[in-house]
DNA sequence: GCAGTGTACCGTACGACGTACGAAGATCTA
DNA sequence: TAGATCTTCGTACGTCGTACGGTACACTGC
C-alpha cells in the first residue's frame, strides 16, 4: 500500500538537483534532463496518457529499461516533467496587485496552452520542485500590502490558480477533443445532432436552447479566460477594499 | 485514429435510455445500470485509476467480456457513470440569482467530494447525457432576469462549475493522496521535511516560509472553497450590477 | 596492478490492462 | 423446426510499468 519511500526521496533529490554522478561505473549516455525533455516533448505531442517510458526510450534511442537509472519510476518523471515546464513562466509584471495576479494568471494560463497534459499531470500530487516553489513565491508576492492576512492570501492565490486551471481545462478539452477524433467541433456536430435530434426533447430545455441559439456569438477560449478573470479580479478586489 | 462511431452512437443511446432490450437470445442476467452502479461503487472506493473492467466483472460476479454486452467500452461506461453521478444533484433552491448559484456551487461541490473521481472524468471529453443536460438548464435559469445575456450567462456558469471544480480538486488531492500513501498529511511532512530541509534552502522564499508559520490558522478545504466562492459571486454581482 | 565494488545498459519475463474473436449454448421468429 | 439472433466468456493479442539478473564498464583501495 505504501508507496516505496526510496523511489520518493530519490524524486525529491532529482528534483531539487542533489543528485552526483556516480563515481564509479559506465559513463552516462544519457542525463535526467534529457529524458524529461523527451518527455515533455512526447507529452505535448499526444498527451500525457498516451506517454509511455518505452516511447520515451525509444525517442532517445535507448532501451527502456535504462530509463531507470535516470529517474526511479514513471511518476517520477511526470513530477519531474511539471517543474520542468513551470520553469517557462515568466515573471509577473505591473503596477499594483490587480494587475501584476492578472499577470500570474496569464502566464499560468498560457503555460497550460502550451503544455496541455500539465492539467492532467496537476490532478494527482506532485512533490513540490524548485520552479513550484519560486513560482508560489511569487504569486503570495504579489498580495504584499494589500492588507491580506496568510489564511486568505493563501486562499487567494488557490481561487485564481482553480479557476486558470478550470478555464484552460475547458478550452484543452475542445483541442484535445479535435485532435483525438480528427474532427472540428462543427464536423462533429454535424455527425452527430442527427442521433441527438433522435434522442433529446429540446423543448425539455428551453434556456439552454436559448443560449444555444445565440451561440454563433460565443466567446472563443481566450475571451471566456479574460472574462471569468475579470470577474474573479472584481471579487478580489471587493475583498481587498474591506481590507483597507 | 477516429474512434469507432458505431461505438459512441451506441453509448449516446444508452446515455439517453434509448436501447431496448432484443427479442432473441438468451435472456440476460445484468442491466446497463447494474453494470454503472458497480463501476461507481469501485470508483468511489478506489478512484477511476484503478477502475477495470475486470473488476467490475468480478465485482459482478460475470465474465469480463460479458460486461460488452451492455457498454461498448470502457470510455462509455465512464460516461455513463458520470451521467449518473450527476443525477444526485440536488435543485438548487433560495431566493435571487446569488443564493441560487450559490446553491448550485454547493450541490456540485459535495457531489464532487461523494464522488472524486468525477474530476477524473470531467477531464476527458464526456458525451452529454440527460442529468448533464438538466443540470445545465438548471444552472442558466438561476440567471434569468439579471440582465445577462447569452454569452455573459454562458461564461458565468462556466466560470463557476470551473471554480468549483478546480477546489474539489485541491480538497480531493489531499484525501486521495492520504488514501494513496496511508499516511496523513502530518505523518507525510513529518517523515519527508527532513530531507526536505537539507534540499530546500528555505531563505529564498520569504513570504511562503512566512504564510507557513502561520498555517495553524489555515482553512479546512470547505472554508477554502466557501471563500473562494464568495470572491467569485462578489465578481459576478459586479457585472450584474453594470447590466441593470 | 589487481580484486573487489558499484554502476550503466538492457533483454526477458511477469502481472495488469482493454478488447478482438469465436465457440457454445439459449431463445425467438418465420 | 431450421435458421437467425443474442448472451456468456475463454483465449489471445498488443500495450503498459517495472522486477530481475547477466554483461560490460569504470573506479577505489590495498
Amino acid at each position: 500500500m505504501k508507496p516505496d519511500t526510496s523511489t520518493a526521496v530519490r524524486g525529491l533529490e532529482l528534483l531539487w538537483g542533489a543528485t552526483e554522478r556516480p563515481s564509479r561505473g559506465p559513463k552516462q549516455g544519457l542525463t535526467s534532463d534529457a529524458v524529461v525533455r523527451a518527455a515533455i516533448e512526447l507529452a505535448d505531442a499526444d498527451g500525457l496518457a498516451a506517454l509511455s517510458m518505452r516511447k520515451v526510450a525509444e525517442r532517445l534511442g535507448v532501451g527502456a529499461m535504462t530509463l531507470y537509472t535516470y529517474v526511479p519510476a514513471k511518476d517520477e518523471l511526470v513530477a519531474l516533467m511539471v517543474d520542468a515546464a513551470l520553469g517557462e513562466r515568466p515573471v509577473p509584471v505591473g503596477e499594483g496587485w490587480r494587475e501584476l495576479l492578472a499577470s500570474v494568471a496569464r502566464g499560468l494560463w498560457e503555460l497550460y496552452l502550451r503544455h496541455p497534459w500539465l492539467l492532467a499531470a496537476s490532478s494527482e500530487r506532485t512533490p513540490i520542485g524548485p520552479n513550484a516553489l519560486v513560482n508560489y513565491e511569487r504569486e503570495l508576492s504579489t498580495l504584499s500590502g494589500t492588507g491580506l492576512d496568510s489564511t486568505a492570501m493563501v486562499s487567494v492565490i488557490s481561487l485564481v490558480a482553480g479557476y486558470v486551471a478550470g478555464a484552460a481545462r475547458s478550452a484543452v478539452q475542445v483541442i484535445e477533443e479535435e485532435r483525438r477524433t480528427g474532427q472540428t467541433r462543427e464536423e462533429w456536430w454535424h455527425q452527430t445532432s442527427p442521433v441527438l435530434d433522435r434522442l433529446i426533447d429540446y423543448a425539455s430545455y428551453p434556456t439552454v436552447v436559448s443560449v444555444a441559439d445565440a451561440d454563433s456569438h460565443a466567446h472563443g477560449p481566450a475571451e471566456n479566460f479574460a472574462f471569468g478573470l475579470e470577474r474573479v479580479l472584481d471579487g478580489i478586489e471587493a475583498l481587498i477594499a474591506t481590507r483597507r
